[in-house]
DNA sequence: CGAAAATTTGAAGAATATCAACGACGGTGG
DNA sequence: CCACCGTCGTTGATATTCTTCAAATTTTCG
């Protein structure tokens, strides 16, 4: 049940690293954080819509997303995770979940008992401040999506969102200059951009003709960042991100 | 500059009743609130993207929305907000502001100091919950949003988000039953749904044809509840309240 | 009353969805 | 090692939603 996991493996404490230097206490508390840590293939649900957990989970590695479904059936994700990441971290202040998680890729992910969350924050307040600066950072790229799924066009959405997760990756050190593995299915970013999967295919070989954008496989390389950038009328301020031009430059 | 509000008329006192009761500690730390109070006209700017705001505003009365602008100019309404919402909290936390707010109606705004805000959380933890909780609740409003302007169809996303404002004024106390001033444009209604006001303008008359919705002035009357909620696919679970079933019934 | 703002209407065009099929690719079992 | 199978990516034809543009009408408000 309780299984500590390796320091330099623990990407929330890389994370937090980034916003401000830990004091060697609050690191060991971090570090003391049990966690139950669970390896799962990809598209399996980690918690659904409508569940009352009593703990959250860390992306420890791979990708996974949060989801909504509508009445028909049709799915909408409203979030990508990258390593380091809690999708469901609300869910310590707010009992019921509004989405499901489900993982994309195969990942390693930690469960945290919202007690032990509690705890933490609790004893460690620069902690608890960068908890809730975590979760206002996620509520600054959902209102970055709403505008992204309503207000700009097929290509130009499916430009930004390739921006946003390629400087996401950089941010936690998972990504070259600009090539990143993305095990993100066509229909998996048409679900995230609110088109089909036929019009996210289209839009993506219009990038690859104007040379913005290169496909191996999950290799996603990026030629000409500026351009892409420009394409995808991407800033990254609302990623909220400490060190900016380190990473989205 | 230090301009105490009437008790009475604090709609953040109200809203954090309705989740929890406060002590009388705590009621006079949130009445000893230092606010400066402004009077502002419709559409009128309260803060700029970009900035870097040292204050946070809460909306005392009257509407007002967040929103952002596109490459091309043009907008979207990524929130609106009910009295006692405080649509730039996020700047507690985060420097930059990655949205505009501005108002919609005539508003009356209570401007925070971000120093007496720290000092009010560092003081009442249980206070700091509560408003890492709103915050919370706004970013599932905004997951609502993309899944809204994502996956819904025009005649569908905007009978969700008459729903979604008319329980969130009956949960301020400030709707009757199933009618309440709303002086939000079609125009507005556009930036916010990602559709243009020609298209709001049709699917709010296919709205009044199908009797869900009469609306007069401001003035927006819902004759059948349970057909607007099914017809908006709504479901209020995302919006968190405390007391469901007096409200969204 | 008069001007500005908001709503409404019509016609034409663009973006995107839908449907159906085919090809490419990776993994698995014989 | 190859054949099979399922998933993913790709393509074409057609349908629908929604936008654009321009103008008329109604409402609001000083």
């Amino acid at each position: 049940m309780h299984t500590p996991f390796h320091p330099e493996y623990n990407p929330l404490i890389r994370k937090l690293e980034s916003i401000f230097t830990l004091t060697d206490d609050e690191r060991q508390a971090l570090l003391g954080l049990p966690m139950q840590v669970v390896a799962l293939k990809e598209n399996q649900d980690i918690v659904r819509e409508g569940d009352r957990p009593n703990r959250s989970c860390l992306i420890l590695s791979g990708f996974a997303c949060a989801y909504k479904l509508t009445a028909a059936g049709r799915r909408q994700i409203v979030s990508f995770t990258v390593p380091g990441d809690i999708p469901d971290l609300q869910s310590l202040h707010l009992k019921v979940l509004d989405t499901g998680v489900s993982s994309i890729s195969p990942c390693s992910v930690g469960f945290i008992q919202h007690y032990d969350l509690h705890d933490l924050c609790g004893s460690w307040p620069r902690i608890a401040a960068a908890l809730w600066r975590e979760t206002l950072i996620d509520a600054a790229i959902f209102r970055e999506w709403v505008m992204n799924v309503g207000r700009r066009e097929g290509y130009v959405r499916l430009a930004h969102i390739l921006c946003e997760l390629l400087v996401r990756l950089r941010a936690m050190g998972l990504a070259e200059d600009h090539v990143c593995e993305l095990p993100i299915t066509q229909g998996e970013f048409a679900d995230a951009l609110g088109m089909t999967t036929v019009h996210v295919n289209r839009m993506m070989q219009q990038l690859r003709v104007a040379g913005l954008i290169q496909t191996k496989g999950n290799r996603l390389t990026v030629p000409d960042w500026e351009k892409l950038k420009e394409a995808g009328e991407f800033d990254p301020t609302y990623l909220h991100l400490e060190n900016p031009d380190e990473v989205a430059a």
